[in-house]
RNA sequence: GGAGGGGUUCCCGAGUGGCCAAAGGGAACAGACUGUAAAUCUGUCGGCGAAGCCUUCGGAGGUUCGAAUCCUCCCCCCUCCA
């Protein structure tokens, strides 16, 4: 067995903030003397399809949680996500209906076991899901009441989501209000020992505290992970922003998403979206650092090591080469995505690129083809009136786009 | 309940009867450059298509030759007062 000090450096190591200080240790020592696991709960709410690479820093440290033998909880949010995290935004979130909750749950208990060890060997633990409609779609108005009347609403406001909303005069509903008492909650739930989640999620987490001691409950210690940027380098990743990367994300898909971030994020990504090791960060660095060194050369490796973590290396190699190909030489790579047109004949430039999917509209076909955005097999179009037989399979880009198009077979 | 300020095209935000498909900025998309980075320059940025036409300015009606702009009713947001 591990000792709790050797546990609470490898459970330190990378987290953000540790509240309060020194509680972390101390409970590891509680559940030494008691013997049992630490209770390590995080919420999901269910508000997308996909579990991104921010996410998975999360899910990562609570693997560590789970190879020391501790239990892992993950709590689906499904009735949170009905209501809609207000932290980090700028306005109410769209509230979901059950339907697209549910499926987005179970789309994610796929996703998590990508991370997370589904059938671990002892002493590791299976890790233990809820979904909390379990419990808050089960109170009584009054449970609510009562769970209302633990907390105030300066302490609500406290947050700069909402104060900032005020400020611009934007709604904030009565609603919003309640959802760090609902994920506070689930602490109480699920008896967390400790509750984990990214930087912006301090203040729920806090309340989850405030609350368990309202419950007669030891409070929970809270641990912080870094919010990986998005893709756009300024902002947290994030479903609602449409700047991530997904772990299902195909693997070519994944390559190209991480070629296009800002190089001033490269070290953040290497850290915390690929897994790096010390030695290997200041190896970065230092390549960074010498201006002998194109950056494009550490991305190309970046992408290949996300890619390699969620596809594994051949599949990696293989969207690094159509990377290289479609983006460095201009040319098609061996695998694009195939397009069988439903016509046959002779089909007008505009036509082709609606048809397609390559285009938005027609009007953005022909703007498309005025500003020499238009090829197909490499010779670029810029006549109008340009027709185009679909007997023969050839390929038809637009910008950064680039569709395969064939005829089935025996047509 | 009272008083006032607002709702404009993806976002912010001009626009108070025709010159408005609607200034400006951002985002986005293309082109040049290049490393699908940043920066920069150029163009595009409702739809049909290229004249011109059609649908947009919270919603529904109305006035007018003509409305984002005026009137009526309704919905929503914010501030102050109670």
């Amino acid at each position: 067995m591990t000792s709790p000090e050797q546990q609470f450096e490898t459970l330190a190591r990378g987290a953000e903030e540790i509240l309060p200080e020194g509680g972390l240790l101390e409970r590891l020592r509680l559940c030494a003397r008691e013997g049992r696991p630490l209770r390590v709960k995080q919420g999901f709410d269910p508000t997308a399809p996909d579990i991104h690479l921010g996410h998975a820093v999360g899910l990562r440290k609570l693997r560590q949680f789970q190879d020391l033998g501790h239990q892992v909880v993950l709590i689906v949010g499904d009735t949170t996500g009905m209501v809609g995290d207000p932290s980090g935004l700028t306005k109410t979130r769209p509230q979901l209906t059950s339907e697209q909750v549910e499926a987005n749950a179970r789309t994610y208990l796929e996703q998590f076991h990508r991370v997370l060890d589904p059938d671990p060997a002892p002493p590791r633990r299976p890790v233990e899901i809820h979904r909390n409609s379990d419990w808050l779609s089960k109170m009584q108005f009054m449970d609510v009441i009562h769970l209302a009347s633990r907390y105030t609403l300066a302490r609500i406001l406290e947050r700069d989501d909402f104060a900032k909303r005020q400020a611009a005069q934007q709604p904030i509903g009565l609603h919003e209000l309640l959802y760090p008492l609902m994920q506070g909650y689930d602490s109480i739930a699920v008896r967390a020992d400790v509750e984990m989640g990214g930087t912006d999620q301090k203040f729920n987490l806090l309340v989850g505290r405030a609350l368990q001691e309202h419950y007669g409950q030891l409070p929970q210690v809270i641990l912080t992970v870094p919010l990986l940027p998005g893709l756009d380098g300024v902002q947290r990743m994030s479903k609602s922003l449409g700047n991530y990367i997904g772990v299902t994300d195909p693997p070519h898909e994944m390559f190209g998403k991480v070629m296009s971030i800002p190089d001033s994020v490269m070290p953040i990504y290497w850290r915390l979206g690929a897994e790096a090791t010390d030695a290997e960060l200041e190896a970065v660095d230092r390549e960074l650092a010498d201006s002998g060194v194109n950056p494009m050369t550490v991305k190309k490796r970046l992408g290949l090591r996300i890619v390699t973590l969620c596809h594994g290396k051949e599949a990696a190699e293989q969207a690094r080469r159509d990377f290289e190909t479609q983006f460095s030489r201009r040319e098609a790579p061996d695998s694009l995505p195939t397009w069988t047109p439903a016509v046959k004949g002779e089909v007008g430039i505009k036509d082709l690129l609606v048809l397609s999917g390559l285009a938005a509209s027609g009007s953005a076909a022909w703007r498309a083809v005025e500003q020499g955005a238009v090829s197909i097999d490499g010779v670029r179009i810029t006549d109008r009136g340009y027709r185009h037989n679909l007997a023969g399979p050839f390929v038809l880009r637009l910008g950064r786009k680039m569709i395969r198009v064939e005829m089935p077979s025996g047509s």
